[in-house]
DNA sequence: GGCTTATGTACCTTGACTGTTACGTAACGA
DNA sequence: TCGTTACGTAACAGTCAAGGTACATAAGCC
């Protein structure tokens, strides 16, 4: 948990995890991304890699790399913990409105 | 996005943050709850303020720390983007369930 | 006014992280 | 086979973050 989070807690990285949820892409195609130089970007690939969210193919001299939704599916899960902290705030936000709402359809 | 990420990536802040979602406590509670020295607990505070996680309430010299549950909803927002990624997955697991197991070749 | 409790800030050290340049490796293609 | 393409690792410098100790602030208590 703690590993993923440390993982997207970059700028850099979550650039490439939002490309490679649009599909894989190549180590090339996703350094085109970056403002920085091809190594750093391998290694911020190796980082999402140890991370578990992604994972690479050998294509003869290129690497592909798909996004593996699994870690984000724990970052929900642990979400899941909170939620009701926000969504009883909201439920009161929608009684409010529905609450006012009906006030002025009886009063009008 | 990335601020709220950089703060949850860590242990003891998690920690906190996981204590606090069961109701506010005071900077002496959550600090009895890590290992390390009190600065240290309230540099982790600190950040987690910085990045709208807690809030903090003063009670004559007791801080009384709450949790700030918008920066973890802005975080299910950012998720629900990639949310398909693995649902698509588990309807395609339970529609393998529902259709039982007869026929079984180019799947995967 | 002192003394204690509760908590934060200042400063320092150490270790991890980010980016760079230089180099290594592996596969394709003329 | 030799050059090119596509990536990665190695080594290094600068920055940042986490922990510790010492000190500051602030409010209650006697």
């Amino acid at each position: 948990m703690e590993t993923v989070l440390s993982a997207l807690a970059d700028q850099s990285r979550l650039t490439l995890v939002d490309r490679l949820a649009r599909g894989p892409a190549t180590a090339g195609e996703l350094a085109a991304l970056l403002p920085i130089a091809r190594p750093g970007v391998s290694r911020h690939l190796r980082v999402l890699r140890e991370a578990g969210l992604v994972e690479v193919h050998r294509d003869a001299q290129r690497r592909i790399y798909g996004l593996r939704p699994q870690p984000l599916e724990a970052i929900d899960t642990w979400l899941s913990r909170y939620r009701a902290l926000w969504e009883k705030r909201l439920d009161a936000l929608h009684a409010e409105i529905a609450r006012g709402k009906s006030e002025r359809e009886t009063a009008e």
